[in-house]
DNA sequence: CCGGCTGATTGACTTGGGTCAAATCATTGT
DNA sequence: ACAATGATTTGACCCAAGTCAATCAGCCGG
């Protein structure tokens, strides 16, 4: 037996596969069929991967870059519902969809994503209830961050959502040692990540830095004490 | 074999499942099976189901009466997610959950559920993949209402929701005939499920009232002309 | 018929944050 | 190096909608 190219395009899949959390722990035989329902993706930047309304030819797992999943009015505004990255699975509604995908997809920067074709998958799914089980689970995760989302959105303010997202990127948040966190995204995606627009981001991030709470230099944001950020945040939420 | 009271417990639980979309159409040996795991649960006005945290002991079919299924803030304030009525399931997210509820849930008038019991359906799950694509295409709908509670939202201003709102309750939008709505809970509670407060949906009204759209008498709401209305949606959405 | 209670309505005021516009900064291709 | 395009910051302005408060409408029990 001779090792093809498709052999080795296979086994990359398979590889990928496994780092999804999705998959991770599944037998081998397991991701090989599902290897074989699965095609890659190349994404340039803003390109988009499928539109609200798109029939759904099956769900997504993310191998390299990220991709924003939205949704759009007819005045152009953009809400994003979450940015996912390497090793996050989405669009699994596609699975149980009579209609098409829900929102929109499009990648951020360079990216590459595997699809899991719909026709193979829901077949291996009869034979394999403990993947449906996990495939239960990752969307029930999605339930959580969009119930997190909504009450995020309604419930508090800017300097809230943004306190919140600094906190929860220190690895110690109640520590007094500085943290530094890179921007990987420009800042206006960011806002939008936050719900809100470029100029509140900026002014925001301007406020705290009147507080000494942080400093700004480029793209790298360093919180000069988390402790005292969180404090802040407590007291947002608290009252 | 004689009739007993356990019995006829059972078969009236078999057909509330039966009228349940996520059950219709199952083989009633199925429906057995859910059913011995499934036990009846009477809710007060105002009582509460679950809250937020609370181990997850399965997920819930409204039976009769309508449950608010909603977060709460540290300030008290309520988003509410959404309101299930007779013949909805929700908290399937139940099932694959590590961590307990996501939300908390509270009846809205006297009301009456099933509780179908995570250990018992789990067994299930694994002999009856076809349950399994079910639970995922339930759970994808919620997800589907989520994303669009989240652009109304975000998107949206309230003079719009309320307008799609009403439309969405006539039967035929596009149509002349006046058509009247009864509001079956407090406005104070409608106006939460549209993400605002009483004050804002009087106000608005009132000004639907004064363009001569709608005329409100109690609680009842008679839509003049449904497609005037859907007119101003159009408009409100398109620009 | 009368207080008491809950819900609805309306007015006056306040505010978070979005929009528009102008001024820098940064990056990149030629 | 230098346009040129895009990102960021800051200021000025505006508005939808929330809060507070006062009044009004129904409804119930006694």
């Amino acid at each position: 037996m001779s090792t093809t190219l498709a052999d080795l395009k296979k086994s990359a899949i398979i590889n990928a596969l496994r780092s999804c959390q999705l998959f991770t722990g599944l037998p081998s035989a397991d991701l090989e069929n599902i290897a074989d329902v699965t095609v890659l993706k190349s994404l340039e930047k803003d390109e988009y991967l499928f539109h609200e309304g798109d029939p759904a030819f099956g769900f997504y797992v993310v191998q390299r870059g990220a991709v924003n999943v939205h949704r759009v009015t007819a005045t152009g505004k953009e809400q994003v519902i979450h940015v996912f990255r390497t090793g996050d699975s989405f669009a699994e509604v596609a699975l149980a969809a009579p209609t098409g995908y829900p929102a929109d997809a499009r990648a951020l920067e360079a990216t590459q994503v595997l699809l899991v074709q719909k026709i193979g998958i829901l077949a291996l799914l009869k034979r394999q209830p403990e993947l449906a089980l996990r495939m239960l689970g990752s969307m029930s995760s999605h339930l959580r961050v969009l119930v997190g989302q909504l009450e995020d959105l309604t419930l508090k303010d800017v300097e809230t959502r943004l306190a919140n997202w600094l906190v929860k990127r220190c690895p110690n948040p109640s520590g007094e040692a500085p943290v530094k966190i890179e921007l990987t995204l420009t800042k206006r995606v960011l806002a939008a990540e936050l719900g809100t627009v470029g100029e509140t981001f900026s002014r925001t991030l301007a406020k705290f830095r009147a507080q000494k709470l942080i400093t700004v230099k480029g793209k790298v944001v360093t919180v000069l004490s988390p402790a005292k950020l969180s404090a802040l945040l407590r007291r947002n939420l608290g009252e």
